[in-house]
Order: C-alpha cells, then sequence, then structure tokens
DNA sequence: TTAATGTCAATGCAGTTGCATGAAACTGAG
DNA sequence: CTCAGTTTCATGCAACTGCATTGACATTAA
C-alpha cells in the first residue's frame, strides 16, 4: 500500500515527463525548423566544439558530452561535414581517431542559429512557470538525468 | 539581467529535461524489451483500448491520447495487426473511418507486458527521489505538457 | 441535388535510427 | 615481438519517422 502509493506517483511522473517532452522539444524544433535552420543536435555538436574558444574533439567525446550512439554521431557529421559546418581530422597520436573541428561556416552557423534558438526556448519551454519553479523543476529533473553541461551560446 | 537569468534557467530546464527523458526512457524500454516484449507505444495503444473494460476507439481518438502522428499510428497499427493484437473493425456510421478493438491476444499481451512495465517503471523512473519529491515534480511537469490520463495497468 | 470544403486514414518516398558487424589501430600480457 | 583482446569509427540492412499526397467519405452552403 505504501508500495501501491509510490508506483502511482513514479507513474505521474513516468506519464508527465513524456508528455511533457515530447511538447515542449516538437515546439521548439518546430520553430527553429520553420527559421530554415538545421536540427538541434547540429545546434549541439557546433556548441560543444565551440567551448573554450574552440577546440577540436574526438567523435568518442563528442558521444559522452551529447549523449548520441556511436553510429548515429558518425551520421550526423557525414552531414554537417557534407553541408561544410565541420572537418574530420586525422588525429595525431591515435590512427584510429580523427578530430572534429568546426569550419569557419560551422562557427557562424552557430552564431546565427542561437537567437532564434533562444527565442524558442524561452517560448515554449515552462512559458508559465515562476523563476522559483523554473529552478526547483531544474533540481528535480538534474536528480534523475545524469549531469550535463549548460546550454547557451557558448559566449 | 531579470531576462538574463530568466533564460539561463529556461535553458537550465531545457537541457535537463531532455537529459532526464533520454536517460529515464532509454533504461525502461531496454528493460522491457530485454523480457522479450513489444515496445511500450504498443502498450499505451492496449492500456486506451482496455479502458472501461475494453471499448473500440476510432485512430483519430487514439491520436490525440496517445500523442501519435496520424501517419505513425496508421502504421503502428498495421504492425499490431499483423501481430494479432489488435483488430480493425468497420466503423458503423462513417464510412472513412474504422474502429481499434484488442483482441483477446491483445489483451493477454497486455496483461503480459504490465508487470515488467511497472517494474522498469519502479527501478529506473527516480529512484532516488522522494514520495514528496516525485509529488511536487509531477506536478511541475504536469505545467509544462498538456494533460494526459493516468497510467497503470488499467484496472 | 450539387459543388466546395473538410475530415479520416493509407502510402510513396526520402531521411533517420537501431542493430549487428567489420576494418583498422591501439594495448598489454607473455 | 606477437597475439588476444579492446577501442574507435564506419556501414549494410531492416525498421521507423516525417512529409506530402491521395482516395474515400462526410458536411456544409446554396
Amino acid at each position: 500500500m505504501a508500495e501501491e502509493k509510490r508506483i502511482e506517483r513514479v507513474q505521474h511522473v513516468w506519464v508527465r515527463l513524456i508528455r511533457a517532452h515530447d511538447n515542449v522539444v516538437r515546439k521548439v524544433e518546430a520553430a527553429v525548423k520553420a527559421k530554415g535552420l538545421p536540427p538541434i543536435e547540429w545546434y549541439d555538436v557546433l556548441l560543444e566544439l565551440s567551448r573554450e574558444g574552440g577546440r577540436k574533439l574526438r567523435p568518442v567525446e563528442l558521444e559522452k558530452e551529447l549523449l548520441v550512439a556511436q553510429y548515429n554521431l558518425s551520421r550526423l557529421l557525414d552531414r554537417m561535414e557534407a553541408a561544410g559546418l565541420v572537418e574530420r581530422l586525422t588525429c595525431p597520436g591515435d590512427g584510429r581517431g580523427q578530430m572534429i573541428q568546426a569550419t569557419p561556416e560551422g562557427r557562424a552557423m552557430q552564431k546565427r542559429i542561437w537567437p532564434s534558438y533562444r527565442e524558442a526556448l524561452e517560448e515554449h519551454v515552462a512559458p508559465d512557470l515562476s523563476e522559483k519553479d523554473l529552478e526547483q523543476l531544474a533540481k528535480l529533473l538534474g536528480a534523475i538525468g545524469g549531469h550535463l553541461r549548460p546550454g547557451g551560446c557558448g559566449n
């Protein structure tokens, strides 16, 4: 019965987590796409590569930062490379690996995406929640997911 | 500056919402799949069909309940029908539509899935949160997503 | 009734994901 | 050094998704 009560609450969280995620992600993606900008994951890659004033990263590292499966990242980088936003450099000291680096176009694209992205977040992520609630929600969600670096524009 | 503070918090929520969702969904799906059971969306369909002691639903209605795109639902039902879990009946009074109904196998499958599903939820959704926190989290998430019916086993 | 419009569901196609595997390169024990 | 085991990244294939469209029927207005 204490058990019953618990599972019920867990279910509430489960259902609403999925619903909230769908709701928010769909809206933000739609807003960004509506401006003719690339998908959010592209931004995430570019953001990671722009940290600390621009850096090279191994795909393996990106994988961990971004929570993307290896084969998906491989193909995501294919697409971004084809679009001229990132380069694959040979990796000194490890012949298997590579270093991924944003091209100038990639950096420009990141800067170009950010305003729209930011606007979409403000508009669609919890527009009705108070500052206090936002903070509380972030804290509770943080207890569920692993840790993640802050988002933003990288500046 | 008040604006700055706000967007920062919004971003925290955004990032953690995605991270939490990924984390939880991936684990629950993996756990259920590991037992050779069908994907979660199949359960969701069967659950909806089992409410109120078993009912027929139009795809359009399922669509709204389940937050699935029309074309995806159409094909999801293809698969479930092929697996013998649901039937498409002709819809009296509307020649375009159809009524979806769980077969006996479908109802059996739903009952068979539930224990594993429940166990996975208990284990992977917020295992470290107190009852109070769960309730709070559900409330805050509820403010973000639209409303949704409770999950569970339908009994 | 008819014509225009709207709703329900299916489908072709291209793009994406998951899974399993493979090839190349690194590592470390002997 | 050599070989077994591991890590890094790519890829063939099947399944799934999103988008656009179609076809069938329903509804409304005239």
